[in-house]
RNA sequence: GCCAGGGUAGCCAAGGUGGUCACGGCGCGUGUCUGAAAAACAUGAGAUCCCGGCUCAACUCCGGGCCCUGGCA
């Protein structure tokens, strides 16, 4: 049976760490679930630790995905793969359709080399639409379109969205009927259009609940943000500040994914600042910065606290690493 | 010391001719979620500097006090 292990939990729990020591244990290869992680160039603020000249293993060919627009590969961190790092330029709308669409092979390939995939990551929403599949996947986005409809407000997209297509639209909660980008997908969805590259139905890997076992770290809260404050400092040591002036040259704030990524776009106003202002908007930058991670944190807590199949493991316990593991070996033994 | 302006939630901040629950924003809490998810959205809690006076009624008016800001000295 191909067995497969999420590595999941709020933002600064040392997931990856554990996902290596893991994958050396149990001999296993790591897939990205981070959304950030995704970009390239974009290393010390996604925080990808990688060791310094770590090579990136391209896989493309072999996993029969086409270059032009995804960068498949690996790289190598103590012996261990880790996949789905670097996969596009930060100038590239990733989505979780691209996500699952390149997730997909690369953990088939990995249980072919009879080898356990880890998925390691903070973004939900990617690892549900992996291991559940998204119904609407076949229906792309229309950006002109979605242009046209983010005039409308609110109550004209809730008409429109109740009119072109009701099923969806009676499905929504309160809160996602008052959000503009929900209303306007539910429009999309029901949109004829031409285009639209098929996609397989909802995608996805479609587990039975025994091959996955979800794995969650976590910690109080005042642990959690002494833990954002310390990583956001060590990436300012790390030069950040140098990082995005460097991804500056090629890319801006508003036509990447730089405009809308925490630990990035804090920069912002930074980089417009004459040199002798700019110390003293540095530490708002720093401070937005560690606001925006800890708000993020709370958000991803929030999403897993409801998937009831998450073991919890608190980094704070004595011997929680032993436990994970014995957890991981008890279900992986079982046939 | 004098002149002027001001003190409204953790921070910023509107208000008025005295009269139902005091506008907002940020932050904070809780939550939502099938192609933007490190995104977007919903929702909750929380305030009139102190003392006295006028009044049926003051955050709003009057007197005093304390504190802050700017200007003049």
């Amino acid at each position: 049976m191909n067995k497969l292990l999420v590595v999941c939990g709020p933002t600064a729990m040392g997931k990856t760490a554990l996902a290596i020591e893991l994958a050396k244990k149990f001999t296993g290869e790591l897939v990205n679930a981070d959304s950030r992680q995704i970009y390239r160039g974009m290393d010390i603020g996604t925080g990808k630790d990688l060791p310094v000249n770590s090579k990136f293993k391209t896989q493309n060919s072999k996993l029969g995905i086409k270059k032009e627009r995804y960068q498949i590969g690996y790289y190598l961190v103590s012996g261990v793969p880790i996949w789905l790092l670097d996969v596009v330029w930060p100038d590239y709308r990733f989505s979780v359709a691209d996500y699952i669409r390149v997730a997909t092979p690369v953990i088939r390939a990995i249980w072919q080399r009879k080898k356990l995939p880890i998925l390691v990551g903070g973004t939900g929403f990617y690892l549900k639409g992996l291991l559940e599949g998204v119904d609407t996947i076949g229906i792309t986005p229309d950006w002109p379109f979605r242009k046209k409809l983010e005039g409308l407000t609110v109550d004209r997209l809730q008409k429109r969205a109740q009119k072109v297509n009701p099923n969806r639209f009676n499905r929504m909660n309160y809160s996602d009927r008052h959000n503009p980008r929900r209303l306007i997908r539910v429009i999309e969805v029901a949109h004829p259009r031409q285009d639209g590259e098929k996609f397989g139905e909802g995608g996805g890997l479609v587990l039975d609940k025994e091959q996955v076992f979800w794995l969650g770290l976590t910690a109080a809260i005042g642990k959690l943000d002494q833990k954002i404050s310390q990583r956001v400092k060590k990436r300012l040591e790390m030069g950040l500040g140098a990082e995005i002036e460097e991804l500056l040259k090629r890319f801006s704030f508003d036509n990447s994914v730089l405009g809308e990524t925490i630990g990035y776009r804090q920069w912002q106003e930074y980089f417009q600042t004459p040199p002798n202002q700019k110390d003293q908007v540095l530490d708002d930058v720093v401070d937005g910065w560690k606001r925006a991670e800890r708000q993020y944190a709370r958000r991803q807590l929030t999403w897993f606290k409801k998937n009831k199949q998450v073991n919890w493991f608190s980094i704070e316990k004595k011997g929680w690493l032993s436990a994970v593991v014995k957890a991981v070996d008890q279900w992986y033994i079982k046939k």
